[in-house]
DNA sequence: AGCACGCCGACT
DNA sequence: GTCGGCGTGCTC
């Protein structure tokens, strides 16, 4: 029974803050609980308890908290509390920032006068009268007899659809709703509830629907896949994180689903982490088909309510088994947790780039893991650098299975050189006489074709002939991309729509027009050159009506050309393509960072193991201007470890991850002036702390200006032997002299740690 | 980050 | 005369 609770509150402020508990209320307040407590004059904020204690602070006058917003249990488990801080720390950020990343909104009822938001979802539902208490069974002849002949079949239906006709004693509940279905006028089943044969209640049914398909044991293993599995049982023996190196279609999901069983079977909890986008139907089926309603999805698409739901399940008595979810999924309560898996370990997308916490999902996910004394399993085609380097410095485990389950392997890619097309004038738009032909073939045979383009919209950039001058966001410092469908151009960092001036604003001139392709205007050429062929288009702005269809129309055969971005590089196998086109490989090489060329290794795998077997004539076509490029050399699974030291010598040489460590300080203000002079005097400041080889910039980035806020950065470049705790307190001292020389003023300091 | 307080321009 | 613009200062 303490006095004070220190608590985290949703703000971006580094600390914490102490409130004074009312003694009714001193027994239910312990680490983990909701609060819901005053903040400055007007506001009342969700806070979360981190300790409570007697010593009354001093300096201040404490204000005493509104409320308690759990009764029960605490809605943050210990291993919870331990993570956020973990995070904070690593992330540089506030706890009160861990706190918004985590908590669904329904659990935090910021400013409302209650202080509850989330409302457990409830049905009417119909059962037996109390009055009808029966011996042994219900008689329906007895109750009726051969009068009201519809009450009597309803009634019937009832017993039918309860199972109270076999097992009486303890009926299956059945909704008011489902049992209204089958009567023909609403009045006969009112007409049971008012003669008391049957009572009306109502209780709590939850938002997410049971799962009532057929569920199937695991399936039997081939032999690689139980080399594998033991392989990562091994590993585990002795470590905590284990690698999975294994090529596309290798038959991953299955070994995981046999890990997953295994836990489960012993009791523990699994988490599934996917990349965002990839968290595709498919995949979710296919477990469920196996666990059924002991597991869930839980990403940041799902409506607000639903993840309350899952949240709260997780800190009752019986928690999900299973949680498929992406990065923010880590966030949630295990009670139990056994092991981890990631999956697709590489994608960029783990790491959250914008709002502060800028955490990395799959290193989040091992330190979730090493809380809880579970396993982390990593899995992967292309991995990471940065896992593939642990696992060689035997930090990690790793496990390697490079034979495709079917026996299949890639094909070998054709490259072709877009710059001696075009000068030849073979080039037909953005297609290459190889790629067309190649495109023909398949159609001839009956095959399918997949396009990638890593850009959407129609064309990239709208821009005046006579003079250069380029269409750009009032906001943000990129240049609009055309939408052909909608007539505007588009800033796709902060969505604003534009029109199309009709003379430009630069020199007049009457010729404006968009230039370079995306993936709509390559949809509309390929109709043009392929008119007989069903052609579809998978990117951002098509999957938002439809991104499922669009991808099973394209299983099923119901299309014949699929192009698209990233988005098409994930998920399912496609058996029956037979051509798979990458329009523009340079504009996927050319990244200005040291990560370049693995990323374009990993995406241009990714999209070339969408082909299907080599056996069946599958060509991969990739069309670039640098034919020479090393990487274009190192496409098959095979060349990945070659590729991969040496891609290592030169980041040794350069002193890039993970021989260093970077941390990225950013500023942003709606003052350039502002932000220039911050960002002079921090870097000053830090060179002083650090040494002045240790600290480049600041530097305006590529993108320096989005949603009105101008950005630097300060890139502080660490050796690996530099301990992150020293790094970290002195980041954080630099940004306390800042705010205390008054130097930031209009402006907002963060940092990115591990940034990519 | 919010949100209030405070001090200057164009409106009934 | 005041409605409201957003600069700056504080939040246990």
């Amino acid at each position: 029974m303490s006095k004070y609770a220190e608590v985290i509150l949703p703000v971006p402020l580094n600390r914490y803050f102490t409130y004074s508990i009312p003694c009714s209320l001193e027994h239910l307040v312990m680490p983990g609980v909701r609060l819901y407590v005053p903040f400055g004059k007007t506001r009342r904020l969700t806070a979360i308890t981190v300790k409570t204690h007697d010593e009354k602070p001093s300096g201040y006058s404490v204000r005493e908290i509104l409320g308690v917003l759990d009764e029960v249990h605490p809605s943050l488990l210990p291993q919870q509390m331990k993570l956020f801080r973990w995070i904070s720390d690593y992330c540089l950020c506030s706890p009160g920032d861990v706190m918004k990343a985590a908590l669904p909104s329904g659990l935090r009822p910021d400013n409302s006068p209650s202080g509850h938001s989330f409302k457990p979802k409830t049905e009417l539902f119909v059962r037996p009268g109390h009055n009808l208490i029966i011996k042994g069974r219900i008689d329906p002849d007895s109750l009726f007899g051969n009068r009201a002949k519809a009450r009597k079949e309803l009634f019937c239906k009832y017993l039918e659809l309860s199972g109270a006709d076999i097992n009486p004693e303890s009926p299956g509940q059945v909704s008011r709703q489902s049992l209204a279905a089958f009567c023909k006028s609403p009045s006969v089943l009112q007409a049971l509830i008012d003669e008391g044969i049957l009572e009306c209640y109502e209780a709590e049914t939850g938002r997410l629907k049971p799962f009532t398909g057929k569920k199937r044991s695991p399936h039997a293993l081939s032999q690689v896949q139980q080399e594998a599995i033991d392989g990562i049982r091994n590993s585990f023996a002795s470590r905590n994180v284990c690698l999975l190196h294994g090529i596309t279609s290798c038959g991953k999901t299955e070994i995981y689903i046999h890990l997953i069983k295994e836990q489960i079977d012993k009791g523990r909890q699994v988490l599934y982490l996917l990349p965002e986008i990839a968290l595709t139907t498919q995949i979710m089926l296919r477990l469920q088909s196996v666990f059924g309603d002991d597991m869930t999805v839980y990403h940041s698409r799902c409506p607000d309510n639903v993840r309350a739901e899952i949240w709260n399940r997780q800190t009752g008595p019986e928690p999900y088994k299973l949680v498929l979810g992406a990065r923010s999924a880590v966030m949630l309560p295990f009670s139990n947790l056994g092991l981890v898996i990631v999956d697709e370990e590489h994608e960029p997308s783990f790491k959250q780039e914008d709002p502060a916490p800028r955490y990395h999902g799959r290193n989040t996910a091992i330190i979730l893991a090493d809380i809880c004394h579970a396993k982390t399993l990593l899995g992967s085609a292309t991995p990471s650098f940065e896992s593939y380097f642990n696992a060689l410095a035997g930090k990690y485990g790793m496990v390697t299975v490079s034979r495709r389950f079917r026996e299949t392997t890639l094909p070998a890619p054709l490259i072709v050189d877009v710059a001696e097309m075009k000068r030849k004038k073979y080039m037909n738009g953005i297609l290459s006489p190889q790629l067309n032909e190649k495109i023909s073939e398949a159609l001839g045979n009956g095959k399918q074709v997949i396009l990638f383009q890593n850009r959407r919209g129609y064309s990239q950039t709208v821009e005046c002939p006579d003079c250069g001058w380029v269409q750009k966001c009032d906001r943000c410092d990129v240049s609009l991309t055309f939408h052909k469908d909608s007539g505007m151009a588009v800033c796709h960092y902060c969505g604003r729509r534009y029109r199309i001036p009709v003379s430009c604003p630069s020199c007049g001139g009457k010729s404006i027009r968009g230039r370079g392709y995306g993936t709509e205007r390559i949809e509309e050429t390929i109709k043009d050159l392929f008119p007989k062929a069903r052609t579809a288009r998978l990117d951002l702005d098509s999957a938002k009506t439809g991104y499922e269809t669009i991808l099973s129309d394209f299983q099923n055969g119901r299309t014949d050309i699929l192009v698209g971005t990233q988005m098409i590089s994930k998920g399912l196998d496609f058996e029956n393509v037979s051509v798979v086109g990458i329009l523009q490989a340079d504009s996927i090489m050319s990244y200005p960072d040291f990560r370049a060329t693995e990323r374009a290794y990993q995406l241009i795998m990714q999209v070339a193991g969408r082909a299907g077997r080599k056996e069946s004539g599958a060509v991969v076509v990739i069309q670039t201007r640098q034919p020479e490029a090393r990487i274009l050399k190192m496409l098959s699974f095979g060349d990945w470890k070659s590729y991969f030291t040496e891609q290592m010598t030169e980041r040794r040489l350069f002193n890039y991850p993970p021989y260093s460590r970077l941390v990225s300080v950013i500023l942003k203000s709606t003052s350039i002036d502002r932000v220039e002079k911050a960002s002079v005097a921090m870097a000053e400041k830090l060179s002083g702390l650090f040494g002045r080889e240790t600290v480049l910039g600041p530097d305006a980035p590529q993108i320096s200006r989005i949603q009105s806020r101008h950005i630097r950065t300060i890139l502080v470049k660490n050796p690996i032997e530099t301990p992150v705790r020293y790094t970290r307190a002195l980041l954080l001292q630099a940004a306390r002299e800042m705010e205390e020389e008054e130097r930031l003023n209009g402006v907002t300091l963060s940092f990115d740690a591990d940034p990519q």
